[in-house]
DNA sequence: AATACAATTAACAATTTGGTTAAATGTTAA
DNA sequence: TTAACATTTAACCAAATTGTTAATTGTATT
């Protein structure tokens, strides 16, 4: 968890695809993966990349284990932003 | 540039690193080579990633090219994490 | 216990990335 | 025009990343 983690984390446009569709609510891995066009394996490797980063957490509920986004995490690379900027932390 | 330029460029610390210092003013390459220990070639190639995400720009003055810093690019990185998060673009 | 389903992990190939040294380019000054 | 300086580009290597298929784990159902 970190700045690395994160920016890497959102350096894919898989990933950054994954979180948009967390956006609107939980998934199961299988739900993500109907949405792009490599195997069960290459998206179950994003997930992990993003559970690394914390952007994302998972819970099992029997069978299936459903994601959901932790855009909390982002906050990190908005303030590092707002710095770079020269700009008061207006958001928190 | 775009999006994944733009992240691509920002996940790796010593990028991260030239972009706050150029916080301060423009700097000619070797001002910024000073302060990392890799050659001078990895400097200037993380700055060419740097250029092509138009995170930065170079004028050449003399013997010198500067570089400073184009931060209205992150605007857009900025955008996609509202969005994200839900929430309204209160920030421009 | 056996089967089926959801998802991850392992092993491997291909690509990308980040570093190095050496050669090349552009500019100034002798 | 030659030499010196600032920086980039080329050629190459090692490590990391991304994708694939095959094997494995965890859960539910029969």
């Amino acid at each position: 968890m970190g700045l690395q983690e994160t920016t890497r984390a959102l350096a894919d446009p898989i990933r950054r695809t994954i979180l948009n569709l967390l956006k609107n609510g939980p998934l199961t891995a299988g739900d993500i993966n109907d949405h792009f066009d490599v195997t069960f394996a290459s998206i179950s490797r994003h997930l992990s990349v993003l559970k690394e980063a914390d952007l994302i957490r998972d819970r099992r509920e029997g069978k299936f284990i459903y994601y959901e986004l932790n855009a909390s995490i982002l906050e990190e690379v908005l303030l590092w932003i707002y710095e770079l900027k020269g700009e008061k932390n207006e958001k928190i």
